[in-house]
DNA sequence: GACCAATGCAACTGCAAAAGTTACGAAGGC
DNA sequence: GCCTTCGTAACTTTTGCAGTTGCATTGGTC
């Protein structure tokens, strides 16, 4: 995996949970269904849990189920959960060392802004229980 | 600098050369100014060259120039040249693993196109002219 | 209460991509 | 012929992230 598996994996794993929503997944058994690491799966869906989107047991007969029904969530709140800006550069962020860099900065931060938030509008109109 | 620097980098010293078109710049000179390496200066611009949007000479009083008039270089010239797209992810490039995966990347794939395509179209609206 | 299964988390390692560096050849004006 | 500049290849350094290990914590089961 390279660049976005985060998402990837996020969207993969919710995905799985909202064809049996009522079932409780460890990280091992989704990590072995991802290919990847108990570890690894835990850094990302903690993020989903943040968002309100996953619930976590320990314990016996503990692991992770959806938060919510799988119709009320997104592809947008997976992804806003992630906390990852797809579009984003680091034009946006550092420091404008001359006022043509400023100005440059300028007109492509707002049109990157532009299409961050188009993203996540058309990731928002469909959800997890319409992939199948 | 991190992630995104060529395109900084590449806009920057294009931005520059609008505003004094007649100038030859040398990779030395431009390096100076961007706080980076000649090296990494003709690598970026290399492709910019390949797109035919500067030339470049050797020899003594060589260097870089626009191959254009600056009004005739938009935003999205200079992106496009590069050859890297902001939004793509692995994910429309992996092999599906299950069918649930093979949806989803279809899915977000799409978005992202379409994302994609509208940032470009976007970017083509300015000229580097109108930056400053 | 002992034990085991699960998450939570911190620290370390390994790896791959990109920047930076060095070196040298080719081209072209002086 | 010499010097300046690009062109390019090879190597080194840096950096972000996945992967890994280890251990504390929680909570069910016996």
């Amino acid at each position: 995996m390279k660049r976005n598996s985060r998402l990837s994996l996020a969207l993969h794993t919710v995905s799985h949970m909202a064809s049996e929503p009522e079932r409780t997944r460890t990280s091992a058994e989704i990590a072995g269904h991802a290919g990847t690491n108990p570890v690894v799966v835990r850094r990302v869906l903690g993020k989903l849990r943040e968002a309100g989107l996953l619930t976590s047991e320990k314990g016996h007969a503990g692991g992770w189920r959806l938060a919510r029904p799988p119709e009320d969530i997104s592809l947008a709140d997976v992804y806003l959960a992630l906390e990852e800006r797809l579009v984003a550069s680091d034009l946006a962020t550092d420091a404008p060392a001359c006022s043509l860099e400023h100005a440059l900065h300028a007109r492509v931060g707002v049109v990157l802004d532009e299409i961050e938030q188009s993203l996540v509008e058309k990731l928002a109109e469909t959800s997890i229980s319409d992939v199948r």
